[in-house]
DNA sequence: CCACTTTTAGCCTGGTAGTCTAAAACCTTG
DNA sequence: CAAGGTTTTAGACTACCAGGCTAAAAGTGG
């Protein structure tokens, strides 16, 4: 005896300047009308990530995933009311620039008031803004939640958005230049309403995902005591 | 159609100065006679975690088991010869001062110097040694490779062990100490052979995985610019 | 040309890690 | 019992980096 295992995937963007994760309302019992996350069943000869790729691709444009990894397996029998069923969660990265072309029974909801959804979904989106959280203060991720090209205060906002805390775009600039992920483009942005000096422009220096040696502490010392 | 799933362990200890991880040696094909992870089917009504502590159960004393953690799950359709199989792998330590009984078929290899493993073994058991690396920076999980009470000089070693370069004693205490995470007994290990000044002892504050919030960067601000 | 807005550069401060030195405390040996 | 060796420990010093602040730069609108 074999449990199911199916695929979900908690996809954020940043939208009206807050955390969106996309949901869709199921059609069937179980939690008929309840939201939930989008995924499906693994089929045979198929990767898990290849199968979470595949059910998001009827929900949005999988191409305009900047990023995704794997999250959780989560396995609690009672988990599903009618079937003995393993989910694989992922999480996936959406820039703030997109606007995805959506079925009807899908939508984007804020992260912060999500409604009750289905199964263990409200836990495993939790679970993926978390793991978003850590990863933008010690990797590039903020590359898959960005435009190609945006200036510090666009880049500020997303970064609010997805803490939900206040950042100072001077710190922010200083780190991450440091750190050689964020790269200026030259170019400058007109100011918009109400005049200011126009921003200059930045690019994340790499579009795949890279670790920055975050930890002074227990570093290889140059010398031992 | 549905794919076995089975759980896996990365089981790591420090032992004779070195990472070191516990292995048993396949009996049957395919793969007889290499060495590869603890673990076997999801049974019934069970969870993962379930699961693997009751394969886990086969080799080794799990009360001796002082953290358990889900590493990833792996779902390539070639990475058993024979069956569809997922297997989710977990990674437990155990603190340097037991010495389980094992079964015949059980050993401790050491990471740095691992044999041909079967299936992904390798890659996985690589991939537990990382995740423990880092978590040794930002978390408190040393408590789960340490005795109840040791040295500092001994918490030096179980670290040098793990991370596989020089730790500075120094730094480690004040470090651990500024955290909170370590707490001095009170109590002085006589000098062994040799002589010298007799060490303080020390213990881990908690014996569950406390973060440690380590990123100054994009902290929030006191004040908004 | 002046008031207002936004961005940007630069300085100062505080905290933390890495390095080094010397002292403390114990052992062994002559 | 004094001298020398060994290990641990405390403390000072330095370097680096993030957070906070201020003022200048560079636009817009009246």
């Amino acid at each position: 005896m074999r449990p199911a295992q199916v695929t979900l995937a908690v996809v954020l963007q940043v939208r009206d300047g807050r955390l969106q994760v996309l949901l869709w309302q199921r059609a069937e019992e179980p939690f008929k009308g309840a939201w939930s996350l989008p995924g499906g069943y693994l089929a045979p000869a198929e990767t898990l990530e290849q199968s979470i790729r595949r059910h998001l691709a009827d929900k949005v444009d999988v191409r305009e995933v900047a990023h995704l990894e794997q999250l959780e397996t989560r396995s609690d029998p009672e988990r599903h009311p009618g079937e003995w069923q393993l989910a694989t969660a992922y999480l996936g990265l959406v820039p703030s620039d997109v606007n995805p072309a959506l079925p009807e029974d899908t939508t984007w909801h804020a992260v912060g008031r999500l409604p009750e959804l289905a199964f263990d979904h409200g836990e495993i989106t939790l679970a993926g803004r978390e793991r978003l959280r850590a990863k933008l203060s010690y990797t590039n991720v903020g590359f898959a939640l960005a435009p190609d090209t945006f200036t510090l205060s666009e880049l500020r906002d997303l970064y609010v958005a997805a803490l939900g805390h206040a950042v100072s775009a001077t710190n922010l600039k200083r780190v991450l230049l440091r750190r050689g992920v964020l790269l200026p483009t030259g170019e400058l942005r007109p100011s918009g309403q109400g005049g200011g000096r126009p921003a200059a422009c930045f690019r994340f220096e790499h579009s795949r995902l890279h670790i920055t040696d975050p930890f002074a502490v227990l570093r290889p010392p140059r010398v031992i005591d």
